[in-house]
RNA sequence: UGACCUGUGGUGUAAUUGGCAACACGUCUGACUCUGGAUCAGAAGAGUCCAAGUUCGAGCCUUGGCAGGUCAACCA
C-alpha cells in the first residue's frame, strides 16, 4: 500500500542516494551538459566478489538510473598480478548480474602510450622528475603524516636530463628498481599523497595485453584520472580510502587537461559483510592454498561461488538496493543477503520432494508391482508454474527425522500408531517398526487408506502432519552438498587484520550420497532452482562431472525449526 | 600530535525549504497444519555521539568537544 515510504522522489520510484543527489544537482547546474557517464574499474588480479557487486550496482545502476552510460574498464597498471583468466571471469560475472557495457569495453593499457607521453609533458613542465633512489630511502624521506618529509637529492634535476633518464627507463636500461619517476609537488604537504608521489616505476614482466612491450608502467593514481577523462566519465565513483587521493586525482587531470570538462570523484563505503571475509588477497589465499575448491567454490563471496551457491542476479541486484550506498564504513549482516535469495527463489523455485536421509516405508495394503501417479503443484505461489506427476508404490522413503519410535509430547510426525498425509499422496498410519540386530530402525511398514488420495478423506477426518516422500523405485539417487558458512561465528567482520583462517568453519562443507529426489528432477535440467520442501533451497550444480544429479543447497539453516522440535 | 572523512534502534538505510524520527533485516509473541526456514498478525527496541547556542520548534543551522575510519605500497 505505501510503496514509497522510502522518501526518494526519484523517477524509477527507487532511493535516491546521496550519489544521486549530487548527480541531480550537477545536472541542474548544467555541468557535463546533461551527460552522465560512469564505469566499473576492477582490476583483474582476482575474480569479483558480492562487494564488487554493490559498486557495479551503483555504476551501471546510475546509467540506467539518469539515461547515461556506463563503461567497464579493466585497470591493469600492474602486470605481475593481472591476467586474462581474471578479466574472463569479470566479464562474465558483470554480463550474469545483467549489465551490459554494449561497446565501451577499455583497459586502462590502451593508453599507456598517451599516459607516457603525458608523464614526458610533466617533466617538460618541471613538475616531474626520475629519483635514483631506492624504494626504503624514498620512503624514509616521506616523512610521518604529523611530520613534513625531506626532498630527494635528485629532486632539481635539469628538464633535459630527466627527459633522458625516463627516456632511458623507458628503454630498459634499468633494472626493477632502480629508478622512478616522481611528480614534483610538495613534500611538506599535510596530505601524504601530495608529497612527490610516484608515477611510473619499472617492471619487468609480461603484460596480459601489452605482453613486453613497455618496461615501465604508470600508478595507479597518474593512470586512473586520465583515463576517465579520456572516456569522459563525469562522476568516478570509488570507495571511501580514496578520498586522501582525491587533491592528487584533480591535481593531475588540472596539470595535464586542457579542457574545461573535469570527471569528478565521489568516494562511497564499501561492502562488509559479517562472517564474510572479502579482500581479494585473502581469498586468493584461500584459493592458493586449497582451502576452498577454487574461486567459484559456493562458499566463497565470489559472485561465481554465490552463482553455483543458487543465488539469483536478481537477489543480488535487490541485496544491492536494500543496503543503499552511503559514506558510512559499517557491517551489514549476512542475514539481508539471505533474505534476498529466500525472498526471490521463494517465488521463482521450483518445488520438489527429496529426502536427504532416506528411511524406507513399505504400504503393505498397496499392490506389488502397481504404481500410479499424483498431481504436485509446482510452485504455490505462482500457478503458472503449473502441476507435475509424481510416482507413488509401494516402496518409499520419508526423511529419518520425521519419524520417531518414541515421540515427545509436541511431535506430530509419523511414529507407530499415528496417522499422517503423505503430500499430494494418501493418509498412511505405521503399524510396524522393523529393526536391525543393532535395534537401529530400518523400515517401516505403513497402511494407506485408498480413499484419502489426493490428500483428504472423504470422512473428515484430520491429521496432524504432512510429510513429503519419494518412491523408491522411481526416485532418483543424487549426490547433496551442504554448504554452510566458510567462517564461523566468531568471525572478525570485514577486512579487518588478523588471522582469518583460525575462524574457518570445519563443517562448511558436508557431501550427502544417500539422497533421493524425484524423478521429474531429471526432465528439468534447465531449471536449475529448486525448493526441496521444508528442506531447504537448492540448486543443480552442472559443474559435476558425474551423472547423477548433484545439488547445492543455497541458504544455510537455521536452528529455529530445530529448537521448536526439542521443546 | 597532521590532513581528509564519518557519527540516527542490534544491523543497514530514511526523514520535503528546521515541524512530535520512518522503512527493511534481525529478535520475540501469536495464528495458520497439504510439512515452512513460507505466509499472516502483533510486540519490544533509538529520541538521532556529547555540550552549549540560534529558534515557538533542530537529526537537519552555528560553535566547541568526543569517538571511529582512512592516509606514511615502486598495489589498486
Amino acid at each position: 500500500m505505501t510503496e514509497n515510504s522510502n522518501g526518494g522522489n526519484s523517477e524509477s520510484g527507487k532511493k535516491l542516494n546521496f550519489i544521486h543527489v549530487q548527480i541531480e544537482e550537477d545536472l541542474k547546474s548544467g555541468k557535463n551538459n546533461g551527460r552522465v557517464h560512469t564505469r566499473f574499474p576492477p582490476e583483474p588480479n582476482g575474480y569479483l566478489h558480492i562487494g564488487h557487486a554493490k559498486s557495479i550496482c551503483l555504476n551501471f545502476g546510475i546509467a540506467e538510473k539518469f539515461g547515461g552510460k556506463c563503461n567497464l574498464r579493466f585497470d591493469d597498471t600492474n602486470p605481475s598480478k593481472e591476467e586474462t583468466e581474471y578479466v574472463e571471469s569479470i566479464m562474465e560475472d558483470v554480463r550474469w548480474l545483467g549489465f551490459d557495457w554494449e561497446d565501451r569495453l577499455y583497459y586502462a593499457s590502451d593508453y599507456f602510450g598517451k599516459l607516457h607521453d603525458f608523464a614526458i609533458q610533466l617533466i617538460k613542465k618541471d613538475l616531474a622528475y626520475v629519483d635514483d633512489q631506492n624504494a626504503e630511502t624514498i620512503s624514509s624521506q616521506k616523512g610521518t603524516p604529523t611530520r613534513p618529509g625531506i626532498e630527494s637529492p635528485h629532486r632539481n634535476r635539469s628538464i633535459e636530463e630527466n627527459l633522458e633518464l625516463f627516456q632511458r627507463m623507458t628503454e630498459g636500461e634499468f633494472d626493477e628498481g632502480d629508478k622512478v619517476l616522481r611528480a614534483k609537488i610538495d613534500m611538506a604537504s599535510p596530505n601524504m599523497h601530495m608529497r612527490d608521489p610516484i608515477i611510473y616505476r619499472i617492471i619487468k614482466a609480461h603484460h596480459h595485453r601489452t605482453g613486453d612491450k613497455w618496461c615501465v608502467y604508470p600508478m595507479y593514481d597518474f593512470a586512473h584520472g586520465q583515463s576517465d577523462f579520456w572516456e569522459g566519465i563525469t562522476h568516478s565513483i570509488c570507495t571511501l580510502e580514496f578520498e586522501v587521493h582525491r587533491p592528487l586525482y584533480n591535481w593531475f587531470v588540472d596539470h595535464l587537461q586542457e579542457t574545461d570538462y573535469r570527471p569528478r570523484q565521489i568516494e562511497f563505503a564499501r561492502l562488509n559483510l559479517t562472517y564474510t571475509v572479502m579482500s581479494k588477497r585473502k581469498l586468493l589465499e584461500l584459493v592458493k592454498d586449497n582451502h576452498v575448491n577454487g574461486w567459484d567454490d559456493p562458499r566463497m563471496p565470489t559472485i561465481s561461488g554465490l552463482r553455483r551457491r543458487g543465488y539469483t542476479p536478481e537477489s543480488i541486484r535487490n541485496f544491492s538496493d536494500r543496503i543503499g550506498v552511503t559514506k558510512v564504513d559499517g557491517v551489514i549482516d549476512v542475514s539481508l543477503l539471505e533474505y534476498s535469495v529466500r525472498e526471490h527463489l521463494n517465488k521463482t523455485a521450483q518445488r520438489v520432494m527429496g529426502v536427504l536421509n532416506p528411511l524406507k516405508v513399505v504400504i503393505t495394503n498397496y499392490p506389488e508391482n502397481q504404481s500410479e501417479e499424483l498431481d504436485a503443484i509446482n510452485n504455490p505461489e505462482d500457478e503458472s508454474m503449473g502441476v507435475r506427476k509424481v510416482p507413488f508404490s509401494r516402496e518409499l522413503y520419508i526423511e529419518r527425522d520425521d519419524f520417531m519410535e518414541n515421540p515427545p509430547r509436541k511431535f506430530f510426525r509419523l511414529s507407530p500408531g499415528t496417522e499422517v498425509r503423505l503430500r499430494y499422496a494418501y493418509f498412511v498410519t505405521c503399524n510396524e517398526v522393523v529393526k536391525d540386530e543393532n535395534g537401529e530402525v530400518v523400515e517401516l511398514h505403513c497402511t494407506y487408506d485408498p480413499a484419502s488420495k489426493g490428500g483428504n478423506s472423504p470422512d473428515g477426518r484430520k491429521v496432524k502432519s504432512t510429510l513429503h516422500w519419494v518412491s523408491a523405485p522411481h526416485a532418483i539417487k543424487s549426490e547433496v552438498r551442504l554448504y554452510d558458512r566458510l567462517f564461523n561465528d566468531e568471525s572478525p567482520d570485514g577486512h579487518k587484520d588478523v588471522d582469518f583462517k583460525e575462524f574457518m568453519n570445519p563443517d562448511s562443507l558436508k557431501v550427502l550420497t544417500e539422497c533421493y529426489v524425484e524423478p521429474f528432477v531429471k526432465d528439468s535440467r534447465p531449471l536449475d532452482h529448486f525448493q526441496f520442501e521444508r528442506l531447504g533451497y537448492f540448486n543443480l550444480d552442472f559443474d559435476s562431472t558425474s551423472e547423477k544429479p548433484v545439488f547445492n543447497r543455497t541458504v544455510p539453516l537455521r536452528d529455529s525449526w530445530a529448537k521448536e522440535m526439542n521443546k
